[in-house]
DNA sequence: CTCATCTCAGGGCGACTGAGATAT
DNA sequence: CATATCTCAGTCTCCCTGAGATGA
């Protein structure tokens, strides 16, 4: 007698919300021990992907506030796993780039991330994955812009 | 330039977040005029789907945890959209009922859900957001137990 | 005694706002 | 001048924990 109501579970809102709890603990625990949040993840992965880039611009790709960046990207120079150093170019800019600790690091978590995932979409096979994946993605995309 | 990471997008943890986002921010303009929030319209869903219930139900069955059940109660009750009363049967508990104006405001803020629901899910045909509710209600099922 | 329920106090994270300093 | 970047201070919602009081 504990079953969320039929009309909460055919709403979409609903659902992505509650999807979203197992997801950040999964991966919360798996990140727990390197003394890392989601957040910081996310601005290694954009730092491997996109090479160095200012504070503004990793705001803007990992759709990270620009006052919690400033936090972020303290916590990880803390840990050496990036560098903040002025542009030459435009001195009001900070360019962050990753160390080859960071790099290092960040193909330690890509596995734990990878094994988060794996236990959150448990119930469901390969293909209906790839599904979820290409439709949350047309969303978000459509929110981004 | 702005683009976020091909691996960041692959990754559905990441995406149940982004798309968490502009789904709260969407409900959350529905309901600001009514001074509502989600927890107040999953609470008046169960009620009106199951009838009365206790608290602890309440929780259970929206999963929202028992400290917020507590404040969120006390918010309808301040509206007069439920009552609390104390469980003759069982005196640990408290019966929480909708009343006739939870019930008319309930239908409002259907109608609101909706709304944001199809702004949520503009870019999908009908046939693909029964898709992705169906895949993700699996996966909530799946962490429920 | 054990267990469930209700309540309160409070921590932690993430999303967000406003404002100021600095530079383009 | 307007615009962009970085930083700080602080708000709000939500998820969660621990503990106490009451009663089954």
């Amino acid at each position: 007698m504990d079953d969320a109501p039929e009309r909460l579970q055919r709403l979409p809102s609903w659902l992505l919300n509650q999807a979203a709890i197992p997801a950040n603990r999964l991966v919360a625990e798996a990140f727990g021990a390197a003394g890392l949040r989601r957040h910081h993840y996310a601005m290694l992965t954009v730092l491997a992907e996109g090479g160095p880039s200012s504070q503004a611009e990793l705001g803007r790709r990992t759709m990270i506030d620009r006052s919690d960046v400033v936090a972020a990207v303290d916590e990880l120079a803390e840990q050496r796993l990036v560098v903040r150093a002025a542009d030459p170019a435009d001195r009001r800019r900070n360019v962050i780039s990753l160390t080859a600790a960071g790099t290092r690091r960040l193909r330690e978590l890509d596995a734990l991330v990878d094994g988060a995932q794996a236990q959150l979409l448990a119930p469901l096979a390969a293909r209906e994955r790839k599904q979820l994946v290409a439709l949350l993605r047309r969303v978000v995309a459509h929110h981004r812009a």
